[in-house]
DNA sequence: ACTTAACCGAGACGGTACGTCTCGTCTTTAG
DNA sequence: CTAAAGACGAGACGTACCGTCTCGGTTAAGT
């Protein structure tokens, strides 16, 4: 059946992997980052260190792999059949995720340790933020495709102009964001 | 005198404070900001520990110490005398602050940090960064005193649109922001 | 069959239980009793871990059973004839053996841990000890039936005090154990 | 006053050292050599890891130096007047310090880890065990001093040949050791 | 000049977490 | 059923820093 095992030379234990990735899921949104130790982890988890060690290089690894899932269920829009409401049922759903979920929570966890380390934000950028790129993408590619927009407009550059106000009020000034907010920023947009 | 003693009961050290203010910017622009320790620092500062200990509370109220003056000194944006030039500077001139300068490197730990510190956050947020908010707000001043916009422009939120890109290029993409992008989200903001 | 096989249902395999015996000693003699863990001589002896733990429960009881044999044949004292012929030989050839040989080594390491595991002293005094306090008899045995000792003197006694100063210096004080020393020990004993 | 002091550059001190020390005993003598670890001795001595790390390199330091006093307290033989009376008194004080003492089980533990590690050994013999080679020679100096032995005995070969049968059945056979034992032995030590 | 008291350097202290190592157990697949 | 392989839970290892403390020396205002 190949999941349930307690460890042996045929894989490793898929019961250890998600133990470890709910109990630093769960410790970071209880503790924050700071009071993220691979020890307490390992403590919550029912794990071993070495078990950890074995698998991730740093607790930063773990989250990342926490994190990829949730932000492809969460942050995929959905097709509602115009532009204007793609738009801004995916921007209030941003807002949403990066404000209140857990999955948010550990999102801005990597981006402020990203900060400190440099591969750290390679490896975000290079996986987690170049999938959510594609994403953003969707909204203006249906437009597209129904004639609400131009073929030539460039889609990275407007989702870029909505996407960022949105993370610079979560990841710095620390407003609120909210359903107002977003749709100002989509009535901007399509006033243009 | 006043500066140059090694202690006594009438005031603190200036050669100790500015040794471990210098001292934590290079460390954090060498070794990044984990290999950033008030052990360190007190050892190329050639200080003691607990003189550090009695003038700040952690790592970050140095580096808070350290960021103030940089700021207002490179980030004050000059009157051009036209609403298109001073936007186009000041734009230009954060984008190569944030990404080029020790300052900006000092910045970036420190909003990185804010992520898994709230009592930072606020207290970046309610110094540095309503510091920077009313400078970011003076060529928009000054352009409603020209009459080059009218008076009842939402200075902030404007203000906010053009920045937030910047930063958000900065701290999550890494993508670069070269002079042709800053041109280019001035064009875009004045062809509204 | 009966010795050659990878594991099957027929029994433990000859070829895995002697190469553990022989990876134990040598690891033994080349790093010392710390050097050697179950990991090592695993690894050593081409063998699972698992094999090994399956047939001893720890190390010293592979030292134990890799011990044994040496004893038997090394420490046998011959007969030359005489009392004084018979103890001067054996005695410097238990010098010999306690001092340069691999299996030497193998005893010093069993009494060295013997002294931090009474479970481990027990088996040691009631197997191989024993056995060699009966060989360290002979000398006197025979002297008695040619009629070189009454037949009333204590034996053990009399082999004990031969016997244990030679153990005090290789296991206590570390001073050399050579023939003129032995020899002045069967002097002494003969006087008397 | 030099002595109570939680630490400062001018020295160590002296109350986590003696509760360190005797940690190491208790916990030698309650749970055995394998069962002291340091992480058991720093918790019940109440003192950090790295304290023991600063000022001994591993447990076995940590037993020379709490050894070191209560031999040369509990091993020094009287003057009682007589060659006799001095011996059997000595004899009978060794056995019942190593077989029933804290004191002796340390000795032990540390004879016993001796057998593995030849640094140890070395400076077991050179501290410990020369400082006691002295005190075993009293009984003989006072002797020859009082004119009961003549004065060119062999004193140290003397010695051994009684100290070391209490330490072979201590070590090695795990015999008992009473009084009518070393009495015996010093009776044939006199007879000679 | 002398006292006084805060500040200075140095560094030992009790702790926490680190990342590594080895232990003895457990689980799988092969013969 | 035994074997090899190796992942597992457990826990001690020795290290790095944390923030606190105590010490003796330095310095300058107030005697």
């Amino acid at each position: 059946m190949g999941s349930d095992h307690h460890g042996n030379r045929y894989g490793r234990s898929e019961q250890a992997r998600t133990a470890v990735l709910h109990a630093a899921d769960d410790l970071l949104v209880e503790h924050g980052f700071a009071g993220l130790t691979i020890e307490k982890i390992a403590a919550k988890a029912g794990v071993a260190k070495q078990t950890i060690y074995r698998w991730w290089p740093s607790k930063v690894d773990i989250l990342l792999d926490a994190y990829g899932p949730d932000q492809a269920r969460d942050l995929t829009p959905a097709d509602l059949g115009s532009l204007d409401a793609d738009l801004r049922a995916h921007l209030a759903t941003v807002a949403s995720f990066l404000t209140t979920s857990d999955a948010g929570a550990v999102y801005r966890a990597l981006v402020g340790q990203a900060q400190h380390d440099p591969v750290l934000a390679d490896r975000l950028r290079s996986t987690h933020l170049a999938d959510q790129r594609v994403r953003d993408r969707l909204p203006f590619e249906r437009a597209i495709a129904r004639g609400e927009l131009p073929s030539d407009v460039d889609i990275d550059a407007a989702a870029q102009r909505l996407i960022a106000v949105i993370h610079y009020r979560v990841l710095v000034t620390g407003e609120p964001v909210d359903r107002s907010f977003t749709d100002a920023l989509v009535d901007d947009f399509l006033a243009q």
